[in-house]
DNA sequence: GATGTGTAGCTACACATC
DNA sequence: GATGTGTAGCTACACATC
């Protein structure tokens, strides 16, 4: 007996003394140190007076308190603090107690004696306590599993050595965790996770080794939920975590391409920002620069500043504010963010920005990145209007020419000491000095002049140069000409001299080379045939002169040689310009025509280039100089209504049978001579006929192996339905069933114009909206159908079920787009009274028995509730409604719900109805949706997903119901769950008023 | 599925401290 | 000047509820 009672105080004095730690402890995060140190104490006196078990069992018993605590209790964070705190403590003191017994050891045996014995009953108790907390693992409380996963993440670090036992069960429990239902505990999941990681072995710097390595268990389980899991946090949580190496780091890198802002953000303002010096040289340069493109490219504000900040900041810090060493790193000439990454930095660091200085010696030696920089900072500063820092760096106009001659002419030279790299850093120093020319000052009318001229002999020297060069060349020698007229006789002249030169050169050319087979033969004779073969030169290239100012046609002229050549060899060879210049001239007509506006009939001297390159080129079955000659065509029509429709037919031709990139061309050039003339250059005499032409894109349309030629029509279409350019229903329907189009969802391009184009169109005008409500019900019906074979279509075909927009979904989006409330620009009271979206609605409602599905049907009448009804409608078309709804509540068959959403409905119908008191007007109510018939529908069903068979809808209706019964089944599971762990735990009730547990039991 | 409420993760600023 | 501390405000996302 009196042991017994001995027993159960001591039991209750260990109890009491934990359990006022405890106590105490959940009030702050202060005094956290000494309560450990007391618990350390107590568990010391209990391994003392081997009561170890019992304190085991106390322990246990107060963790097991918190773990039904809902996250947001601060409580718990605490206790959990606590605990990992006395764990980690007990674990450093046996640690200090290892290390003091190697060295000198005052008391001797008896310390080594204590360190065995609690080295034993530690690991007893760490093993105990785990294997405890782990029986609440699978509990159906999540904040039971949340707790639990929390205190083993945060006592993981400090539990020293476990048997492989346990090791497994965690294994075991973690692989199941990480796939929980609750993301709070996936991501406690993943904090055990990380700390099994390889992180020795797998490291960046172990280079090659690394290769062959086996990633283990929980790398590889991490990597797949930084990649697949729903939740954006607990995919932070995995990249943030992860142990980085070669093999993880693309994984963590590609969260710049995450949906959530916050995952991408943390890509610059983590991930990169701790990477430091080492970004450059471990970041494939390819994959750096995608990086940062997207970044600065973001559509979110905060990522974007991000990115910049990791430039002007951290990027630039680690080089030690050095410019150049960071545009070296950044690779100027191959980069696509280079500019932005200097904005940014002028931007941020205002400082920098009076450090930067050019002096005369920059100037005379240019390089890749001193001149980029130059550019940039020229920019930055003309746009913050920083005049007095330009004045301060930038030369006067003749001083800047004289620069740039210097350049020019090392290009033109053709030195043979540079080489071809050279020559790539050359245009590219000279392509930045011709960007800040097009934007200098040149108010100097004696640095206007000179500047012209360098420029202008520059281009006529007819070297080759890249498309880039020539267009800026061109943009320059614009801005420096005194008019357009001077601008385009200059840039005439110029095409015409390298075209002759090209054809001298050729004739020198061969008159040198029959010159030396003469010489090998006939040694004698050498000066008389040289004087023949000149004369034979100087004929041939007056003619081709002749030929080409005449305004022949080169096929002609390459014709007529042909001839030549079979009647006589040795005589009389009419020469073409050879391909490459041909290309050089017809890219510069390009230029120069993309920037003039002046009509034709103004311009003589353009017409002569039509007729002797453009004409020809587009007739070349060279495809190169063939394209070139349809976009220079394009842009000479946009010149001329006459040239224009005249053109019209060949562009049509290009388009429907050109192989793709001219069919892309050739789309293009279509739309904007629509959008400049209009539909003046069809249906008329001698004209094209418009049917036709929409049939060319409706082709376009539906043709999906083409998603470029895709995407410009839709594009283009869309723009010229914006500017009511095209007005045609039909055509607008194939818009936006093609928008919709299983066919087309991997077309991003296509998705993309038209998810910004469609809203606009739609919402930017009345008379829009009430096209798009004309063809919605149509729409909506034939793309219902094509979801239905979608769904009955078998699982092997290519297309995915999910590659389609839901029923109601689109239903959501055309009754948003027919909403005159979204109208742009709306007055309310003409919103209320416009009636797109209710013309909408009696055309679904009068089709309603088409829509086949039974689940579809219900979905359009529960959303009937989204149409906007008002007293301002014409009563017959509110009277049309009340008559088909009525119809629909008499002969369909339809269930409870529905009945109730349209007597919901219908209650509001009523009480406007009852508001007007004159007699109905007698007005036509709906448009066309009644003549739908069944033909039509066939005839476009072009655009459908594949040849299914008949549709077994009736099997499908069953399987949704099964989809919803399991879900309600798992949705009373869960409530259940609620009261679970609490009985077999009992929590003190008081939990949610007082804020804290009790962890006094008295009843002990 | 729509709704309202709560929270993480910044961002910016003023102010204090070394 | 660099660094920390405190405060307020914002927004997209997460969560709870019906």
């Amino acid at each position: 007996m009196d042991t017994e009672n001995e027993d159960s105080s001591t039991n209750h004095r260990v109890l009491n003394a934990i359990a006022e730690v405890f106590q105490v402890a959940q009030k702050s995060y202060a005094g956290h140190r000494r309560h450990v140190a007391i618990l350390y104490k107590i568990y010391l006196k209990c391994v003392e007076q081997q009561l170890s078990d019992v304190f085991h069992y106390w322990f246990i018993k107060m963790t097991v308190k918190i773990l039904p605590l809902k996250k947001q209790e601060i409580v718990g964070d605490r206790i959990v603090r606590l605990i990992s705190g006395f764990i980690a403590n007990v674990e450093s003191n046996l640690n200090k107690m290892r290390s003091g017994d190697e060295s000198d050891m005052n008391d001797g045996d008896g310390v080594r004696g204590d360190l065995k014995l609690l080295e034993e009953q530690f690991g007893q108790f760490v093993d105990g306590f785990v294997r405890n907390l782990l029986r609440g693992v699978e509990s159906k409380n999540k904040n039971v599993r949340f707790r639990v996963m929390q205190l083993l993440a945060a006592t993981m670090d400090n539990m020293g050595e476990i048997d492989e036992d346990l090791y497994e069960l965690i294994m075991w429990v973690l692989r199941h965790r990480v796939y929980d239902k609750e993301p709070q505990v996936r991501i406690q999941a993943i904090f055990c996770l990380t700390k099994f990681q390889n992180d020795s072995d797998s490291t960046i710097s172990d280079g090659e080794a690394t290769s062959s390595f086996q990633l283990d268990e929980a790398t590889q389980s991490l990597m797949g939920i930084i990649r697949n899991d729903p939740s954006a946090e607990v995919r932070r949580a995995a990249m943030l975590n992860i142990v980085r190496s070669e093999a993880t780091q693309n994984v963590i890198l590609e969260r710049v391409r995450d949906v959530n802002y916050v995952n991408r953000r943390l890509i610059f303002s983590r991930v990169l920002k701790t990477l430091g010096k080492h970004t450059f040289g471990e970041i494939d340069p390819e994959i750096l620069e995608k990086l940062m493109t997207w970044g600065f490219e973001d559509r979110d504000e905060t990522v974007r500043n991000s990115c910049k900040k990791l430039v002007a900041f951290t990027w630039l810090n680690i080089l030690d504010g050095d410019i150049i060493e960071l545009l070296e790193n950044i690779d100027v000439m191959n980069s696509g963010y280079a500019e932005q990454a200097l904005y940014a930095l002028f931007q941020q660091r205002p400082d920098v920005i009076q450090k930067v200085k050019f002096p005369k010696e920059v100037w005379e030696s240019l390089t890749v990145e001193t001149v980029f920089l130059l550019k940039c900072f020229y920019f930055h500063c003309l746009n913050n209007n920083l005049n007095s820092i330009i004045e301060e760096n930038f030369p006067e106009t003749l001083k800047f020419a004289e620069y740039l001659a210097l350049y020019l002419n090392k290009r033109v030279d053709q030195d043979d000491l540079l080489s071809k790299t050279d020559y790539k850093y050359l245009d590219f120093i000279l392509h930045q000095l011709l960007d800040i020319a097009y934007e200098y000052d040149f108010s100097d009318e004696v640095g206007r002049r000179d500047m012209l001229n360098i420029v202008r002999n520059f281009i006529g020297k007819g070297i080759v140069l890249n498309d880039n060069l020539i267009k800026i060349s061109l943009k320059v020698l614009k801005v420096l000409s005194i008019n357009e007229r001077d601008f385009i006789t200059m840039t005439v002249e110029i095409i015409n001299d390298i075209k002759y030169e090209d054809i001298e050169k050729q004739e020198l050319e061969e008159a040198r080379t029959k010159l030396r087979s003469n010489d090998n033969s006939t040694a004698g004779t050498a000066d008389a045939d040289e004087e023949t073969d000149d004369d034979a030169a100087l004929e041939s290239f007056q003619s081709a002169v002749g030929n080409l100012i005449s305004g022949k046609p080169l096929k002609q002229i390459e014709q007529e040689r042909k001839e030549d050549d079979d009647d006589d060899d040795g005589e009389q060879v009419e020469r073409e310009v050879s391909p490459q210049t041909l290309i050089t001239c017809l890219s510069m007509s390009r230029h120069l025509l993309e920037q003039i506006n002046t009509s034709l009939d103004e311009n003589i001297i353009i017409s002569s280039l039509i007729d002797t390159l453009i004409t020809p080129a587009v007739r070349n079955p060279q495809p190169e100089i063939r394209e070139l000659g349809v976009r220079c065509l394009g842009l000479c029509c946009l010149l001329d209504l006459q040239l224009a429709t005249e053109s019209v037919y060949i562009l049509g031709m290009c388009v429907s049978k050109g192989n793709s990139s001219l069919k892309y061309i050739a789309l293009q050039v279509i739309v904007d001579i629509f959008s400049v003339h209009g539909t003046k250059i069809v249906d008329g005499e001698g004209k094209v006929d418009s049917i036709s032409l929409h049939k060319i894109f409706y082709k376009i349309l539906k043709t999906n192996d083409l998603p470029e030629c895709q995407a410009i029509a839709a594009e283009g279409l869309c723009k010229l339905f914006l500017g009511d350019i095209f007005t045609d229903d039909d055509l607008f329907e194939t818009l936006v069933l093609s928008y919709f189009s299983p066919v087309n969802s991997s077309n991003e391009a296509l998705i993309q114009a038209f998810a910004f184009c469609l809203p606009v169109y739609c919402l930017s005008h009345v008379n829009h909206q009430s096209r798009m409500s004309r063809i919605a019900a149509d729409v909506l019906l034939r793309l219902t159908m094509l979801w239905d074979e979608l769904q009955n279509s078998n699982a092997e075909e290519s297309l995915d079920k999910d590659s389609m927009l839901k029923p109601n979904e689109i239903f959501h989006q055309l009754i948003y787009w027919c909403d005159p409330r979204c109208l742009v620009n709306n007055k309310e009271d003409e919103a209320g009274s416009n009636t797109s979206q209710i013309d909408f609605l009696i055309d679904v409602l009068t089709v309603f028995e088409r829509f086949e599905r039974k689940d579809v049907k219900k979905m359009l009448l529960m959303n009937i509730q989204k149409f906007e009804v008002t007293f301002k409608h014409p009563k017959a078309k509110l009277l049309k409604i009340k008559q088909l709804l009525e119809d629909i509540m008499e002969y369909s068959a339809i269930d409870k719900l529905c009945k109730n959403a349209i007597s919901a409905f219908m209650s509001k119908l009523y009480s406007i109805l009852s508001n007007y008191d004159e007699p109905t007007e007698d007005i036509s109510v709906s448009h066309d949706a009644t003549n739908l018939t069944t033909e039509e529908t066939e005839e476009h069903s072009a655009l459908s997903v594949s040849e299914t068979s008949a549709i077994d809808s009736k099997a499908s209706i069953s399987l949704a119901g099964s989809n919803l019964e399991s879900r309600g089944t798992k949705r009373s599971r869960e409530s259940d769950s609620n009261s679970d762990l609490e009985s077999s735990l009992s929590v003190a009730n008081t939990l949610n008023e007082s804020k804290s547990v009790s962890f006094a039991i008295s009843e002990f």
